[in-house]
DNA sequence: ATGAAAGCGCTAACAT
DNA sequence: ATGTTAGCGCTTTCAT
């Protein structure tokens, strides 16, 4: 905690204060070049000095503009969004851009959609990465772009996604390679697990299998993933493997198996999906495809930069390769 | 995405549209009372009409106030920060605060702290929920609320915490009224691990047992979990209990209790912290203790706003009681 | 109950 | 390379 002075240093204060023009620091703080040496040390030495902190509501303001990237997140549990965010800050921080969260959840009230509460604060430019809603592209005026789903097709906005059936087809060759026959996959709501399931029974029926899918409760959280791998070894006790839609689930399956007396790899072959930080933990060991989120998040950000370029580029998808990621959960049948 | 007019409305737009001044559309706008019914449905409708978004660089600027409290976050993998900011979100929502997340790994190069970021952005109270450094207060001059941890005493900013002392104890007395004698803990890095250790170890003491305490490689993670338990099984073979960190290293002392041939509970009773998702997983089914993060955060948000209020009150300190969850993972020695 | 007018602290276009 | 100036879109007295 620093004094209580009365007021706040603004930009006047530092430019007397450094002895130079409003103009000077604003050079400074963006960090432009063409500004001599001695009197950006000035501006630095008296910025420190008087602890000032530039408005980013007064820069937003008079340059119309943010430098601030939005982000809608709807579910804090999955933890696929860590390696979005980390992509997009990557791409973007050099570029002098900020990445701003809206959660749907949280801060409504205020705002009748997250989009709303970005658009407020003038974001130049949107990452929808919840499975979109018409309404939310009601309010929306700056390039966006729908990350991680493909499902809802949105006017005017990018997509950018790991390639899910692609994933899927990935997951269960690995299991056929194995020698794996009977194979379970458990799905749950959503665009992403429906592109996941297609690559499975895409894969099956490529190889002469037939695809055993079931489902929990409609969502993709682990009871879901419980509930749905018990409906399967009840209802096709030779199956020997499984594939979950993803690693949450997963850990459903491996519950469900165990209550089941199947012992994982050695009685069942299992296989997530995200490579998630369960994937790793040692209680699972989990085979896993890892959707490559970080890529995603990058080719996020790069379209969106691309658009506010130009406004008027046809839209574009992009997929992202998913990866096999090996790990114990996964062996030959017995 | 709606049509590109050629610029966004401003409050001057709506105004003439209503028919009425901008003083008055600002009075709507924040729902202020003593507005005729009949100007301010003219007003709604031409916010409506025109797609209107009020600029909160504007309102920012001009009230020198954002009506907005930031929250430093350090790690997205250790869910507990969901139910904070629940907590914060419920209390200051209604009173038209926003919540904004800054991240140290993320918006790095563009502001030294994240505390910075928070002040570029004028909020009006943060609350840091990350093990504090000297450094980042010495840019706040804001009323500031350290949550979760009460390890570094920061002048002049209130704690709101869960009281993990005796949440150790907590977890240690459930194990001990099971009539287990031979208990281990395993422990990490950081504030909040070191005051559930000491539960552990005073509660242990308390009873007449010996504590038994193992640490992985200082950190609080999954392998750390793993790691610590591994070493206090091996050691100590009579061990019928263990106490976790938190449930994250629970999960990895699951597997190394499974690595050594020990189920759970039958061969050893497990008990996390927390109550995290991972609890409720069918795999685990794990005792747990509830911090009560959302209390935690409401408390956080209270002492904001008293602050606010009263800059000079003294400094206090509020420990949030924490909760036995009782689950599968847990029962009286064989 | 409503309106008029003065800033808030910056950026950007222009001038030098 | 540096200084001057005109807003950006609101909130907030102060009038009426």
């Amino acid at each position: 905690m620093t004094q209580e002075t009365g007021k706040r240093p603004n930009i006047y204060d530092v430019a007397s204060a450094a002895g130079v023009s409003k103009s000077l620091v604003s050079l400074v703080l963006r960090g432009a070049p063409g500004v001599s040496a001695a009197r950006r040390a000035a501006v630095e030495e008296a910025i420190v000095r008087l602890n000032y902190r530039p408005s980013r509501a007064a820069a937003t303001l008079a340059g119309n503009r943010s430098r601030t990237i939005g982000v809608v997140l709807d579910d804090y549990r999955n933890l696929w969004f860590v390696g979005l965010l980390g992509g997009l800050h990557d791409e973007l921080a050099p570029l002098g851009f900020r990445v701003a969260v809206a959660d749907p959840s949280f801060n409504a009230h205020l705002d009748r959609t997250p989009v709303d509460g970005l658009m407020s604060l003038r974001v130049d430019g949107i990452v929808i990465a919840t499975e979109p809603t018409e309404e939310m592209f009601a309010a929306v005026d700056v390039p966006a772009v729908v990350a991680g789903n493909r499902d809802l097709v949105v006017p005017g906005a990018d997509i950018v996604a790991n390639d899910d059936e692609a994933g899927g087809r990935l997951a269960t060759e690995h299991l056929i390679g194995l020698g794996h026959r009977e194979i379970g996959h458990v799905t749950g709501g959503g665009g992403a697990a429906r592109l996941r399931a297609q690559g499975f029974e895409a894969a099956m029926r490529e190889h002469g299998l037939s695809p055993d899918v079931a489902q929990g409760h409609g969502l993709t959280m682990e009871p879901d993933g419980y509930a749905g791998a018990l409906k399967l070894l009840d209802r096709n006790p030779a199956l020997t493997a499984i594939f979950a839609a993803n690693d949450v689930m997963a850990m459903g399956v491996a519950a469900a198996a165990r209550d089941r007396g199947r012992r994982v790899p050695e009685d069942l072959s299992l296989i997530g999906y995200d490579n998630s930080p369960l994937a790793s933990a040692n209680l699972l060991r989990l085979t896993t495809i890892d959707g490559r989120n970080g890529e995603v998040g990058a080719g996020a950000a790069k379209a969106l930069l691309e658009r506010m370029k130009e406004p008027d580029l046809p839209v574009q998808t992009k997929l992202v390769d998913p990866e096999l990621v090996v790990r114990g959960s996964t062996a030959p049948p017995a």
